[in-house]
RNA sequence: GGGCGCAUAGUUUAGUGGUAAAACGCUGCAUUCACAUUGCAGAGUCCGCAGGUUCGAUCCCUGCUGCGCCCACCA
């Protein structure tokens, strides 16, 4: 009975890791349906999430750890134990990164089209989405591979729009036109929680403003963004305010736009701040929208979409972006001697927490989810204690936020997510629910050529496509799949034809060519680049020419007459088929020109928005008229969700909810929720009102909210700055259980770690430790006998280093298991590290160098293994294999030692 | 503007109403012994600053300073 042919001198992670990974993996006993034993109560954690973006950071192994610790101990004490694994498809943070491989690749998603972007997405996801997962392993996660879960898989899919149609029907979801959060670079707006701020040095600008009845007399306003002045709808005080009370109700004259605009007041305006005065822009400021909608103000919508002034801005600044524009006015008030003070004014602006953009205020038709209820149901359930935060003052933040929460902003202008599971009226735009469909019915543009790349204008020419082009049809064939197309007709020319064949070949449809969908004739500007063009008539001349709908480029056809033979090829197929699903290949004008006629669109917008190559466009008809306008045209609304919004469900969205509820009644709701704290509002909180309105029931009823591990000198852990800590290097240099040791070390419960590498050496360093006091032990005990775990081993005979081991070891075992159950993992794993190391091997195994009694250190050794294992996995089981113990388990299943009642 | 957390040896951190610890690092010694990824010994902290409570405070209270974080319609 001598364990140490095997055992060598020392321990190496590397040949042990993968090895026992596998080993576990392939017993089934990560996952609960196929553990030993009977296990009557189950515990469940769902893991936070990794956006598919990411890879590995210190907090996820941080976070991993405790889950693991929990879930390992938990399994060990019986319990029926599941730790479901998934990613989050991370909806602005996906698309941000695919969008910059498309950078570094010339193109934009704008060329791709929106199916073959999110194709693009789903490509990469597939590719890089899965590599944190094989990180979690390699930090010996022991999760569930088998119920691994994606926020966008078709299940979970299901699961979003069941959520979002139920709140839809409650009438809890609406849409408005509201100032929102904007994202000039996203083209998206943003909820309130996604927003960072940074303070800036910036100018507090004091502007007059004339008094129109008063010749000479003005009021004097602050405000840093002057700009928005141009958008002004009126001045406001605080009501209270003496210096102001004789002016309340006059008009003053806006400089630059010379509008007059009233005085008013509110309460929200603060006398102390600046000259008490305050100009109102509401259409750019959320506090100004406010002020505006209660009395009533027009809205001038000065800033659009890219952050560039509109024509309502006025001659002076149209077309420049914003910054300018402030630059031009400043100068402008200047020259005029309007400006009166500038003084430098520290404040913060908000910012994209995507991208770090500066977020620009736009007024904006989007979809609101109401919070009131939610939010008094979430607030109940902490402040009754069915969820509990681990250390408790993270409550606060969380009640705090909740008590004040202002309606959800939950529409993207983003193309990778859940889309909204409602439909539209092409004409009028009322939003309904899907509706019973009499045809579905598409138009597709044909794929790139090389004139297509060229810029240079087609017409009538025949010009094939390209392998790009070609692909484009493919990758559109794929997104048509299921609709059940019957009839596809295409354009006569080359390029149209060729995509319909591509696309009818996939579907299995004959082609049918007509020429009504042919594209425009381009006269002389047929075969000329857009460059060349632009030379011909100048800039403003060709867009003038260009953008204009009675106009024919030389010798070619209007868009007037191309809309007009357009529309009727398009009627008479309506005629042809009446209830069959069609598809329609045609080109960027002809498109354009019945996308206009089908959804009401003025020529000026229609005419812009020029289709990419391949993409489709879907113009169904309905089977009941648009109860608003009558008209039957409808198609999918094209914002998507919030990712928060999916994030939200996931506690029971990944256990099959609505539809497959077998795992939601076995592990609903799960015990535990572990994650960092910068997520309370934005995830925890709306898990916990999902949880209540779908399940009845709160989501977990205890949350950790563990340490942020920060650099040495507290700075935050940042990739781009270089300040991070990859915690797959560490356990290549120092091995899992080393990384763990350290992480878990320096968990003492504050709120921040300051990260220091040299607690996962010492981790290393006990890692051998404990190798080698297995060795030594296995080595010497001769005695069979010594090996049997059974029983009681205590006994009077025994010296009094025996005894004292042993209470030792009673000891550890009560504080370990009390620590851990407290979530106080560090701790625990001090304790255990102190007796161990000092106690059974420097004292005990020592002094039995003299007087050995086997029994007794295979005992320790056991129970410490056992004890270990949460923390160190890899080494343990390594071990544990090692010690002929009669007909033992795995040590991952093995019973955790419970202190001996005595 | 409001709130929260932290401040103890060179470093990362425990800890207690009666003038302090652990790990790592450092110094010295040991070593054919399970482990040099070791053992033993040792040096090193006026417990951020200023008040207060107390017989007595690093620990409780107040203020300040520094670092970090969160929230706010921060014109």
């Amino acid at each position: 009975m001598n364990g140490t042919e095997d055992l060598e001198p020392q321990y190496d992670p590397k040949k042990v890791e993968d090895r026992i990974y596998k080993l576990w993996e392939e017993s089934g006993f990560f996952n609960p349906d196929t553990l030993p034993r009977k296990r009557e109560k189950t515990y469940t954690i769902a893991v936070p999430p990794p956006n598919v973006t990411g890879s590995l950071h210190m907090g996820h192994a941080l976070n991993a750890t405790i889950q693991d610790i929990l879930i390992r101990k938990k399994r060990m004490e019986g319990y029926k134990t599941l730790w479901l694994p998934g990613t989050d498809h991370a909806g602005i943070a996906t698309q941000n990164v695919v969008e910059k491989e498309l950078k570094k690749q010339g193109t934009t998603r704008y060329d791709l089209g929106r199916q073959a972007f999110i194709a693009r997405v789903w490509e990469w996801k597939e590719k890089y989405g899965d590599i944190i997962l094989e990180q979690f392993k390699k930090l010996g996660s022991s999760m569930d591979w088998s119920r691994t879960r994606f926020t966008m898989d078709p299940e979970y899919q299901k699961a979003v729009e069941e959520a979002f149609l139920h709140y839809y029907r409650k009438g809890w979801m609406y849409r408005a036109e509201r100032v929102v959060n904007w994202c000039v670079r996203c083209q998206t707006s943003l909820s309130d929680l996604e927003l960072e701020y940074k303070e800036e040095k910036a100018m507090l600008y004091y502007i007059q403003y004339p008094i129109l009845s008063r010749p000479g007399e003005h009021i004097t306003v602050a405000t840093v963004r002057p700009e928005t002045m141009l958008g002004d709808s009126a001045v406001a005080v605080n009501p209270k305010d003496e210096r102001y009370r004789d002016i309340v109700g006059a008009e003053v004259l806006l400089p630059i736009q010379d509008r007059p605009i009233p005085v008013i007041t509110d309460e929200a305006i603060d006398k102390e701040f600046g000259t008490g005065a305050v100009k109102v822009t509401p259409a750019h400021d959320p506090l100004d929208a406010d002020i505006g909608a209660k009395n009533n103000l027009p809205v001038y919508k000065v800033i659009d979409e890219r952050g560039k002034m509109t024509a309502l801005a006025g001659p002076l600044c149209e077309g420049v972006k914003a910054s300018e524009c402030r630059e031009r006015v400043v100068s402008e008030l200047k020259a005029k001697n309007l400006l009166v003070k500038e003084e430098s004014y520290p404040h913060n602006v908000s910012l994209c927490y995507r991208c770090g953009t500066a977020i620009e205020p736009q007024p904006s038709m989007q979809w609101f989810l109401k919070m009131s209820e939610l939010g008094r149901v979430a607030l109940d359930a902490v402040n009754t204690g069915r969820v509990t935060f681990y250390p408790d003052r993270w409550k606060d933040v969380y009640t705090h936020w909740m008590g004040s929460v202002r309606d959800w902003n939950i529409s993207r202008q983003i193309w990778w997510g859940h889309r909204i599971p409602l439909w539209r009226c092409s004409t009028c735009d009322e939003a309904r629910e899907k509706p019973e469909l009499a045809a579905r019915w598409f138009l597709v543009r044909h794929g790139e050529t090389e004139w297509n790349k060229e810029m240079r204008y087609m017409g009538r020419e025949d010009i094939p496509l390209n392998d790009a082009g070609r692909e484009q049809a493919r990758t559109t064939a794929a997104a048509l799949k299921d609709t059940g197309i019957d009839i596809i007709v295409s354009s006569d020319l080359a390029r149209a034809s060729e995509t319909a064949r591509i696309i009818g070949r996939e579907l299995g449809i004959d082609v049918i060519e007509n020429e009504h969908f042919r594209e425009r004739h381009m006269g002389e500007w047929q075969g000329k680049t857009t460059h060349e063009l632009k030379e011909i008539h100048t800039e403003e001349g060709f867009t003038k020419i260009r953008f204009h709908y009675d106009e024919a480029y030389h010798g070619g056809e209007s868009w007037r007459e191309v809309e007009g033979r357009v529309m009727k090829g398009f009627q008479d197929l309506r005629q042809k088929y009446q209830n069959k699903n069609v598809l329609i290949v045609s080109h960027g004008g002809t498109i354009r020109m019945i996308v206009k006629n089908i959804r009401n669109l003025h020529f000026d917008v229609a005419v812009r928005n020029e289709p990419s190559n391949g993409q489709s466009i879907e113009l169904s008809i309905a089977r009941e008229q648009c109860k608003n306008c009558g008209n039957e045209y409808v198609e999918p609304i094209e914002d998507v969700l919030d990712t928060w919004f999916s994030s939200a469900l996931w506690p029971f969205a990944t256990l099959g909810w609505p539809e497959h509820i077998r795992d939601l009644k076995e592990f609903y709701p799960t015990s535990v929720l572990s994650t960092a704290r910068d997520i309370i509002n934005l995830w925890v909180a709306r898990m916990v009102y999902s949880g209540l309105e779908f399940m009845d029931g709160v989501p977990f009823s205890d949350v950790i909210i563990h340490a942020t591990i920060l650099t040495k000198d507290g700075k935050r852990m940042s990739k781009s700055l270089g300040t991070g800590i990859d915690p797959m290097t560490l356990i290549e240099k120092y091995g899992a259980d080393a990384t763990r040791f350290g992480i878990v070390w320096q968990a003492m419960g504050n709120q921040d770690i300051h990260w220091a590498e040299e607690h996962v050496n010492a981790g290393k360093k006990f890692a051998n430790k404990v190798w080698n006091a297995a060795r030594f032990v296995l080595m010497n005990a001769a005695d069979p006998s010594a090996f049997d775990l059974s029983g009681d081993i205590l006994h009077d005979a025994m010296s009094d280093d025996d005894k004292k081991v042993l209470a030792l070891l009673e000891e550890t075992k009560k504080n370990v298991g009390a620590h851990i159950d407290a979530y106080e993992f560090g701790h625990a794993l001090h304790e255990l590290y102190e007796f161990f190391w000092r106690e059974f091997c420097d004292v005990y195994i020592e002094r039995s160098k003299k007087a050995r009694n086997d029994a007794v250190a295979v005992r320790v050794l056991t129970e410490s293994l056992k004890l270990l294992h949460p923390f160190m996995p890899f080494l343990t089981e390594e071990v544990w294999a090692r010690i002929p113990l009669p007909g033992k388990s795995m040590l991952i299943v093995s019973e955790w030692p419970l202190p001996h009642a005595r």
